[in-house]
DNA sequence: TATTGTTATACTCTATAACTATA
DNA sequence: TATAGTTATAGAGTATAACAATA
């Protein structure tokens, strides 16, 4: 038995599994930018002000959505990044039972912030690696972002 | 300017801003499988957990260091999670003040279930892929995963 | 009547500061 | 005296359930 499914059944194998295993260095290593930038902020407000850089402005349910959460729970979270100025909340006129939610520029300025924290922990590990590997790994990043986006348009 | 630093200088450029835009999928995809995993536990939770797969056993304060937190969040994690029997703590004889910790067989069954969410995931976007750019997305990542652990020896 | 979002309540996460126990 | 961990307190994150407003 080489498939098994929780949605639609899909392929599996060898070849997933090994690079799940490989792909794990890479996520812990962006994962912990957001420890070494300063001011420190609560690992959930960060998530929602990537998620908000990465897909857009999106309305409150759509961001519990993506968020993994549900929208109580994001519709606090919102309260506190109002509050400290990094996210609007605003109704469109054209449908007053929506908020829609975007980054501000401070926003903006403090994923810039982590973003400058995880280019230099990339940096020292790519500088270890051979010119090829290192073009192998962003062609092959490359397309994955693109089969990644492809699979979420078919899904929706 | 082409540098930058955070502690030692280490250098940057075009190619690092590419491979962090390019790598951003890969990233989302893999944190989002703790959202699908039934029972669902909070994600400072299953941090710990794989922390302590990925790196064995350790004790508080390493513990503390590596996810990013002070000891005193760490044992009242540490609390839960004995709780409900994911993780155990065990004072060693030979230096009674530290704890070691470590996953039960319980906490490693549960992590499983979120590596099958993760390999499913992953599956679908792959089978978009060709198989060149699979091969080098899995050679990049495999070097990747070494030059990681060199930089962390040579930092340590 | 269904959808979008917020509020009430209770438990979990996290930091600061104060504490206990071991080396 | 310094180190490893825990506990007290307070503010942030999250879910369930109940609510208000708009479509």
């Amino acid at each position: 038995m080489r498939t098994s499914s929780r949605k639609p059944p899909v392929p599996t194998g060898q070849f997933v599994d090994d690079l799940a295993t490989q792909a794990e260095a890479l996520v812990r290593l962006w994962d912990q930018a957001e420890d070494w930038a300063v001011p420190r902020i609560p690992p959930s407000q960060v998530k929602v002000l990537s998620l908000l850089r990465y897909r857009g402005e999106m309305n409150l349910s759509a961001l519990a959505t993506k968020f993994g959460a549900i929208p109580s729970s994001a519709s606090r979270l919102c309260d506190r990044l109002e509050a400290s100025g990094l996210v609007q909340r605003e109704v469109p006129a054209d449908n007053r039972r929506e908020v829609r939610l975007s980054l501000t520029r401070e926003g903006r300025r403090r994923l810039e912030s982590f973003d400058d924290a995880r280019r230099e922990d990339l940096a020292r590990v790519l500088e270890r690696m051979s010119a090829e590997a290192r073009a192998a790994l962003l062609d092959g990043l490359r397309e994955f972002s693109t089969a990644a986006q492809e699979a979420r348009d078919a899904s929706a």
